[in-house]
DNA sequence: ACCTATACATAAGTTTATTAGGTATAGAGG
DNA sequence: CCTCTATACCTAATAAACTTATGTATAGGT
């Protein structure tokens, strides 16, 4: 329905970095997990998220198991060594981006509050 | 060169967009300012610009004007009141992204330092 | 028997970004 | 005068990511 705003795109990888960080997770429950933690706010469709597990995967940054819990067949990635690395360095640009954006932009009032 | 980091691919609108509040300015103008502001981080190709400042101008955000300064032809960029609008929304959309990113991520220690 | 939620997946189309060109002029240096 | 660099605009072809729209299958509730 609403489509994602233009910023948010770029977001979809380090998203499921992050929570494959705490715990293995399957595809439905990332999704799940997304939405309810930030109210609605992201919402990852199918269309995008299965890709983007597989071409992780592809990457060397995730592995996968299919596991079956209560009677229910799920797919489980869990953060792989490069993964974490991955992780480390694409949190490490979200930083400088967000400095750089805040010194170029932060001369607007826009971003104060 | 060096591929755009994801993450900065959402952000050329809120990049001109903020530019041009503080006064008008022309596209090699625009992608010089960013350049040499963020010591070299955000380089706009002209083939991002250009067309975005196009696509801008026909949503409505921006209007245009050529003048020669300097014996140089120049089109001169400038927001109208629905580009201030818009920029105030996106920069609210901007916060709310990086409020709900952080509240998602905080809990990694990755975004501690 | 039907409906909803769970759970995976892909294909077609759109938007945005990259790469790689093209045109034109001013000014500096040979 | 010629060439080179910087300035200044532009677009077309390709790639990448995202949206929309499906499709398949099963568990559990009514």
């Amino acid at each position: 329905m609403s489509p994602r705003d233009q910023m948010r795109k770029g977001s979809t990888e380090i998203l499921i970095l992050s929570l494959l960080k705490k715990r293995s997770m399957y595809g439905y429950e990332i999704s799940q997990h997304l939405a309810r933690q930030s109210d609605g706010y992201f919402e990852m469709k199918e269309g995008l998220l299965y890709p983007a597990l597989h071409r992780m995967q592809q990457n060397g940054w995730l592995s996968s198991d299919w596991r079956v819990v209560d009677g229910r067949r799920r797919k489980y990635y869990s953060l792989t060594p490069l993964g974490q690395k991955v992780l480390d360095e694409q949190a490490a640009e979200w930083k400088m981006f967000l400095e750089k954006l805040h010194a170029l932009l932060g001369g607007n009032e826009i971003w104060a509050g």
